[in-house]
DNA sequence: GCCGTTTTCGGCCCGACTGTTTTCAGTCG
């Protein structure tokens, strides 16, 4: 069973439980441990049947019996008994905004909803008057939230890569207007997808700051302003939270809105310990009575014991002890990424010419980079014929451009037994080769899994192109297991790509930190079918800096020479 | 239900906002 299905289990108990009132604690913990099998990295099934499951953080000896039920049974006993009992649209209404456990359960006992539609007849029929705590507000969010739930406006997350194109732009037009200003919440955290955006500023006027915010080309409709800020959606449809303090507590407020919110949480249940409170205002001491506010995140971290924490470490997983004991990793940068390892031209499905790509990768400042084409088998698009590829290298070899190495390389498919579709001797001409699966995403799992492992353990591999074939939001990941890829990629010496464009991030983070432990090398890549797509490097190593990865865990920070000698071949 | 540089029992982050209330519970981030 997948770590995903068995976290989407908790999730579900977690439900049923605040639906039946439990206290909140319980529901909390079930939460917890959802989060902590969704983000383990290794087979959380693997960890139950070897009794270690115990060792993830939140899970107890109740969570463990339960996992162990989960796999031999298919199913939670206590989640069937309560399914009994709480009807699963209940669940569902408690995504309306607004609507939170308590509340679904008063409709559920007064007025016998039990679905969407229950909930939109009552409404309409004004019955929602009948239950304690609803008044005539209640009724109407009600309706709206209902109308806005049809319409599809609900809830949507946004790739980071068009969150980040709108913060920034709101931040560089509010910078003018304010002594400090940035980007906070999930896009400064580089997390993949963002519910809204939130940005906060300092300021000794935030009437007028409150204005120009509300004036900017990207912001359509502000929902509501006043003193500490405003709520607004812009044109792409993303809201957006504009807060502001004075100067002096840009720092608390930097760090409340960057979160995460399990992070934060974490973070003062350990300050609590040490008798201090933190929010967004400041640092409020039990000894002294005072409330100490600062300027920068650097002074929060610091009084409160701890290193700086880079904000896409703040998930809660493991930072907050790392800094406390100053052994949190030097994480990459863009800077010292050296070379692009897989990109595409004309020759396949590429708009751009190798000179093209080679100038635009020597114009990012790096000192290498590969022209990796699809091959010849590739489903789509145009595609490149063992004849064709020979021409290519020599195209490729032609290209002269001082202090700059460009390599011949190729994405090859790798075929449903795990071959590979050009021949050895082809492949023995090529400076690097990526190898990935393009076809047949459906496979079986022990299927999936020994083609992968296969192409891994072949000698000319030199990297795996984006291991789990997600597209986020779009994809799901093929049937694979992880960790026997990860056991293949250390075993055989190939690295594992991540895979830096914004819709991939492939390895995912979780596991790309999994991989790093097992002692595996990570590749960085654009995957650029364009020469702007270049850029994209950010969120790969974005993804890398979230999977805790230093320089030295990334092979393309190397030069080509050292790279050269550190792969398996 | 989890967890322990005060604890194996008794705690378990912090504040804003909303709508319904005469002082607060519920929800959200």
């Amino acid at each position: 069973m997948r770590n995903a299905e068995i976290a989407d289990a908790f999730d579900e108990l977690a439900s049923l439980y605040e639906l039946d009132g439990a206290v909140v604690y319980r529901v909390v913990a079930y939460r917890n441990a959802a989060k902590a099998i969704r983000e383990a990295g290794v087979s959380v099934e693997d960890l139950a049947r070897t009794g270690r499951v115990e060792e993830l953080a939140g899970v107890g000896k109740t969570i463990a019996e339960k996992i162990d039920a989960l796999l031999d049974g298919g199913t939670i006993p206590s989640a069937d008994k309560l399914r009994a009992r709480i009807p699963a649209g209940l669940v569902e209404i408690t995504r309306i905004p607004g609507l939170g456990p308590k509340r679904v359960r008063a409709l559920h006992e007064h007025l016998g909803v039990t679905s969407l539609d229950d909930l939109r007849a009552a409404a309409e029929a004004g019955r929602l008057d009948d239950v304690p705590g609803f008044g005539k507000k209640a009724q109407e969010n009600v309706i709206a939230a209902l109308a806005a739930d049809e319409a599809g406006e609900s809830g949507t997350r946004h790739l980071l890569s068009q969150a980040l194109g709108v913060g920034e732009a709101i931040v560089a037009g509010l910078d003018p207007h304010a002594e400090r200003v940035a980007l906070a919440g999930s896009a400064r955290r580089m997390a993949d997808t963002c519910k809204d955006l939130d940005v906060v500023a300092a300021t000794a006027d935030p009437k007028a700051l409150v204005d120009a915010f509300a004036a900017l080309p990207e912001i359509d409709v502000v929902h509501s302003s006043g003193a500490a800020g405003a709520r607004a959606v812009t044109h792409p449809g993303i809201p957006v939270d504009l807060r502001v303090v004075p100067e002096a507590a840009f720092g608390n407020l930097l760090q409340h809105f960057t979160g995460s919110g399990k992070h934060n949480e974490a973070l003062r249940t350990e300050a609590v310990r040490r008798g201090l409170h933190v929010s967004e205002y400041g640092i409020a001491d039990d000894e002294s009575g005072e409330t100490h506010a600062c300027a920068t995140e650097e002074e929060v971290y610091e009084r409160l014991g701890m290193r700086f924490i880079p904000p896409e470490l703040r998930e809660n997983r493991g930072e907050l002890a790392a800094a406390r004991e100053g052994r949190l990793p030097e994480l990459v940068e863009l800077e010292d990424i050296r070379g692009d390892l897989h990109m595409h031209t004309v020759a396949s499905d590429g708009v751009n010419t190798i000179q093209e790509m080679a100038e635009a990768a020597r114009e990012r400042g790096y000192a290498y980079a590969a022209i990796t084409d699809h091959s010849a088998s590739h489903g789509f698009g145009d595609h490149v014929d063992p004849d064709e590829l020979l021409r290519q290298i020599e195209r490729v070899r032609a290209v002269d451009l001082a202090g700059f190495t460009l390599l011949a390389g190729s994405e090859v498919n790798v075929l449903t037994d795990g071959s590979l579709d050009y021949a050895d001797d082809i492949l023995e001409q090529l400076d690097w080769v990526v190898a990935s699966v393009h076809t047949s995403f459906r496979m079986g799992r022990d299927e999936m899994t020994k083609r992968i492992v296969r192409a891994l353990e072949h000698p000319l591999v030199d990297a795996l192109g984006h291991p789990t074939g997600r597209k986020i939001m779009q994809r799901e990941p093929y049937d694979v297991d992880m960790d026997a890829v990860i056991e293949a990629a250390a075993r055989t010496g190939t690295f594992l790509e991540i895979n830096a464009n914004p819709d991939r991030r492939d390895l995912p983070d979780h596991y790309a930190r999994a991989a790093a432990e097992a002692g595996v090398t990570l590749v960085i890549d654009s995957d650029a079918h364009r020469t702007g797509t270049l850029a994209n490097m950010r969120f790969g190593v974005a993804t890398a800096r979230r999977a805790w990865l230093t320089k030295e865990q990334v092979a393309n920070t190397r030069t080509w020479k050292q790279l050269d000698r550190l792969r398996k071949r």
